[in-house]
DNA sequence: CCTAATTTGTAGCCTCGTCTACACTTTGCC
DNA sequence: GGCAAAGTGTAGACGAGGCTACAAATTAGG
């Protein structure tokens, strides 16, 4: 009944077409979010004390073990971390490249969110959700403004 | 064994209890954003075509028909929506003025997006999954920065 | 060097968000 | 008025990410 009927009102309203593929996009952000908090902090673990055990992991997450071991054990199938029973979890090339650039992407949008006017604690605890979604063209332009200050 | 040597280097890194906490936040929010996504897409369609069918919102979000419904269920289930089989959905009060919070935030993010210089294309897909993890205090902070210009 | 505490791993269960497949209304049209 | 198309709902599967509980290995201390 309203199918015929397009375009009626509102025609700020994107397409269809248009808010799905946003919408996919941003799940599959999602999905590959918590991935990337992994790596960045196992890669923090070993750079500051030289081992990362799963156990560190869990309670930095705030997850029990069993579910940081199963997410570990997914960063494996992934390509992106090794491990040996009992011997603690090393990252793979890929693995530390990753951590590189999420750590760079993190430092960024704290530093905008800071150079914007959010205080320094809420910067940091927001970037951790948000960082996930910023994209490459997003990131420029937050290098572009931060220089041009 | 390394359990006890605490604070040895890097001392920038941020507490365990701090770094769970925002971790934990960061993981609530996933699991509220998909909600607030729907409410505002329903209060949209209700507002421009006078109904919001179970196929239309599938469409727009990208998702299969039964997907749709499920989480129309969820939403059901948590007050925010209302429907009766067959004859679309609406929603409460309490759905009604959260689709205008969020839609409020989602303007203001895409608004400090674009005045930081990110394309405007590029910051309406970057706001759908940045302004679910936008605290109340940073909104305040983007309030002042984009009256500031 | 042996025992106790810690860490690690496994198994099983739950919810959420996704899908496909099938069944049932409702609607539109001749 | 009846049939085909479109929309709606239900069932069952799957993977991700979470948990608890139990079992096994390692490490630490006396």
């Amino acid at each position: 009944m309203a199918a015929k009927m397009e375009r009626v009102a509102k025609p700020q309203m994107p397409t269809e077409a248009a808010q799905a593929h946003r919408f996919g996009k941003a799940r599959t952000a999602q999905s590959t979010a918590l991935l990337e908090d992994y790596v960045e902090l196992i890669s923090d673990l070993l750079a500051s004390s030289g081992e990362a055990r799963p156990t560190d992991v869990a309670r930095r997450f705030g997850v029990s073990h069993a579910t940081a071991i199963k997410t570990i054990a997914r960063l494996k199938r992934e390509g992106l971390a090794t491990s040996k029973p009992y011997r603690g979890v090393f990252l793979t090339q890929d693995g530390e490249a990753l951590a590189e650039r999420v750590r760079a992407r993190h430092r960024l949008v704290v530093d905008l969110l800071v150079a914007i006017g959010v205080p320094p604690d809420c910067a940091e605890a927001d970037a951790e959700g948000i960082e996930h979604h910023v994209s490459d063209t997003a990131l420029d332009a937050f290098r572009h403004f931060l220089a041009r200050r």
